[in-house]
DNA sequence: GCAAAAGTGTTGAATCTACACCCATGC
DNA sequence: GCATGGGTGTAGATTCAACACTTTTGC
């Protein structure tokens, strides 16, 4: 907002900005991977009193001179040690009561990651771990309703943005690709159907190598060619899986 | 955030909460309204120095002790006297140097109303007028940015949900419906297959009455049955337009 | 040789798009 | 009686969902 969008009789912007109050701003992240065939979150347990054993997301407190966005970055890179890792804002958080006995409010982000990607031992050291979303415990203050939301998002969005090579490795199978959106969906997809859909978008490349780690038979590797995604978004299409 | 989600190294909760920053946060309403087939916005002309003359959106500091949606409805009753709005959150804008001289990060909220409904002098004794999406000014600071995005969340919003009815009288016609439709889209729809697609979802009760205001022949008026509506979202059905 | 996953095509149903004319009424 | 917007149906193209068998290979 800009000073007096809302009342006008104040006379100095110094006067109009110092008469109104200052909240603490934290983000959250909700970081999803994928492994095994299954959708993760990354959570942590405090290992401290009070509240030693709760879990929750990672965060942490907006600095004065920091953008919003920056700060997420910052909390992915302490705890992953990752710097390019895809983030979008999910939602923010503003219930007064929502940190009994401080007034902060959490502009929540969401981030997904290739699981193997990061350092496993700084995430060990913050005490982080991956759970799949069934298995998902309980988690302190609205944290249990930002994971809903985000997923929320994540959902509506990776039907029209191919958001989800973000958590596959550079190559992939098709068949990967296919649990991926099982395990983003919750169901199950035809085999003959997805596979039809996602070379029919034109934006996956074949490779000449296979992958052999899901079957003795082995299935071709493909990566995903952003350029010709580019291509297709400025034509006006729309990636829908 | 809880404390030390991101850092476990500090002593009490009350010193880990007093080293960080407090920050200004606004919040900052985009207001839609449709009249005469065209999708509207009202801004706001400021009337006093510094920055007389300059249009921007409607906002206001969030208070320490109200939650940050709360903050927008008082925003939306203050300047239109209404207070059942339908009202979403939009974006969060974040950046450390958005409002120069002052750290404020700003909620935005996007909110669907009929233009006839509100409180004519107080909105125009705040200095507020509706423009369409065609004419509108240069807007202050990022309010540009927050009408593209809330702009495009109402387009995806609209698909899946019914909130185009935020925007029309309780008793509409379908071509007022289309046109709505076209002015959130800026498209053309074709009248035949508008008609069939928003009646095949079942959701609209056919009014024994005409308006007549524009044309000679009248066209029946309908109105938005939220019954039927939920109906429909619990077996699983998806609104699309 | 068999278990386990990869890969492949067709058909009917549903949905989408494009398109042109008559209707009712106020003037 | 004519101008203005309201209302209606169809055909072809596209997309969607459902469905079963063959291939490859490590063991």
């Amino acid at each position: 907002m800009t000073p007096s969008s809302a009342s006008t009789a104040h006379t100095s912007n110094t006067d109009f900005y110092a008469s109104h109050d200052k909240l603490y701003v934290a983000t959250d992240c909700i970081i999803f991977g994928f492994d095994d065939g299954d959708l993760k979150l990354l959570i942590f347990k405090r290992r401290v009193e009070p509240d030693s054993g709760i879990w929750s997301l990672i965060g942490s407190f907006v600095k004065i001179d920091e953008d919003v966005d920056e700060a997420a970055r910052r909390v992915l890179k302490e705890i992953t040690g990752l710097e390019e890792i895809y983030m979008e804002q999910s939602k923010t958080y503003g219930k007064a009561e929502r940190d009994p006995g401080h007034r902060c409010i959490s502009v929540a982000h969401y981030a997904l990651m290739r699981i193997n990607d990061h350092d496993r031992e700084l995430t060990q050291s913050h005490g982080a771990f991956w759970y799949t979303l069934q298995e998902l415990p309980r988690l302190a203050l609205d944290h249990q309703d930002m994971v809903r939301d985000a997923l929320d998002k994540l959902r509506r969005r990776a039907r029209y943005q191919p958001i989800g090579f973000e958590l596959l490795p550079e190559k992939f199978t098709i068949p990967q690709l296919q649990k991926l959106y099982e395990s983003i969906y919750q169901r199950e997809l035809d085999p003959r159907n997805f596979r039809k859909k996602v070379l029919s978008l034109k934006v996956l490349v074949k490779l000449d190598e296979k992958d052999k780690s899901g079957s003795k038979r082995g299935a071709y590797l493909y990566r995903f060619d952003s350029e010709k995604y580019q291509e297709l978004l400025e034509s006006g299409y729309n990636f829908e899986i």
